[in-house]
DNA sequence: TACGCTCTTAAAGCACCATTAATTTTTAGA
DNA sequence: TCTAAAAATTAATGGTGCTTTAAGAGCGTA
């Protein structure tokens, strides 16, 4: 597994530099924005594996930053916020934020809780092993293989291919692969798929010009089976 | 969806009360334990769908009824202690807590962190299916079986295929169907439905002839059952 | 029989798809 | 830091399958 990237949307340069030091000393890779705008941009150009969001943003309002981050990012968001109103907790959670801590928090803690959100985000990821036919996906190792041959992919081949994985038998459009593996900025760059499937198929199907694995959907997406 | 049921673990009478008035009154239903045995006997008799758990039990550590319950439990387990002791909370969190929350807690916020919890535990499992005597449509998967065959529709067979299944036994105006599928320009082109309900008809009816699922209402429009 | 509505079929056009190769960017090693 | 190789992106081309269009035939009703 790589390093979890963490996006901290906060204005207060201290809280920044604060968690940047405190989360990169745990092995996260951080990215930092200042303002909601800024911190949108970032997420939908490079999706992290979570958002720490300060709900008091000088540009936008943290909650109608989260409402837009949810129309498409499905990965955890924290809330930090100094207001310690019950009104504002219960908003946050139910407009989508996975937990809700009120500053000054304790780093200890906020660690954990995030811990505790990448565990549950990963955990139906987690079978560390997926195979499908003569397929064989080891996601802890990041390795493939195909009739037990190890089979050499690059980084984008092997996250689609783990996508695919992971969704079996579902159709997965376009749109939704383009956003997760080059983010929301590409949703229409669907040249890219066409090339990247088919360099996959070159690689784990018997005969690529009769896909038995990555089936297209004319005009949706692709399915794995 | 039925009602999600809630086991409290919890010694203090006053507290089971008021979580149980608080919950039931939220359309959940309530189970109670009062001590740690009690707890997970019935947890695993009957496996809630979250459980919330006191941290403070006489008869064994909170934190180790949570890792008994972790051995086979993966649904959200909410801790409430008196303790807001930042050791407890990380190591409940790392033991597999879904969420921590400190006593005296706001119930506004304990709801929300619940729905929270329970929201994400479900999306997994969402595989939204229709069934219509032989006919099953996952609308997630995006696929369509007869008899338990698998089907194969085109784009704009599977949307009119939805639009027909979500409207069982109504009848759907032409105008409706074309408007849904094509947009509103399109309303008057009857026509494009004659071609993809016959298509259609060959693909999911015994005998396209005869059809029992796609009856025509002549000169308004089509009805399934 | 004539008319309105429907169904079937098939050809034409077009959007979508696959493949390849050229170009740019990134990565790894000296 | 430089260089070579690998990978990602872009562009060009031809093929495939889906949608659209159109024409003819069936069926019930006046």
């Amino acid at each position: 597994m790589n390093k979890a990237e963490i996006l901290v949307i906060d204005d207060e340069p201290q809280i920044r530099k604060l968690l940047q030091i405190n989360l990169e000393s745990h092995d996260y890779k951080v990215l930092k924005a200042s303002t909601a705008k800024e911190g949108l941009i970032l997420a939908a150009s490079h999706p992290p594996d979570l958002i720490l969001l300060d709900i008091g943003l000088p540009d936008k309002s943290g909650h109608q930053v989260l409402q837009d981050l949810r129309e498409w990012y499905t990965q955890p968001v924290i809330i930090l916020s100094v207001i310690d109103s019950e009104d504002d907790i219960i908003a946050a959670l139910d407009n989508g934020a996975t937990d809700y801590l009120t500053k000054p928090f304790r780093t200890g803690e906020l660690l954990a809780r995030i811990r505790s959100a990448l565990r549950r985000s990963n955990q139906s990821e987690n079978n560390a092993v997926l195979s499908i036919s003569n397929i064989t996906l080891d996601l802890v190792a990041r390795s493939v293989t195909r009739n037990d041959i190890p089979i050499k992919l690059t980084a984008t081949e092997y996250k689609l291919l783990c996508l695919f994985a992971k969704n079996e038998g579902r159709v997965l459009t376009h749109q939704y692969l383009l956003k997760e593996i080059w983010g929301m900025g590409y949703v229409t760059e669907t040249q890219y798929l066409r090339v990247f499937v088919g360099t996959l198929r070159k690689k784990i199907e018997e005969d690529a010009n009769n896909p038995l694995h990555i089936l297209t959907e004319s005009g949706v997406g692709y399915r794995f089976q």
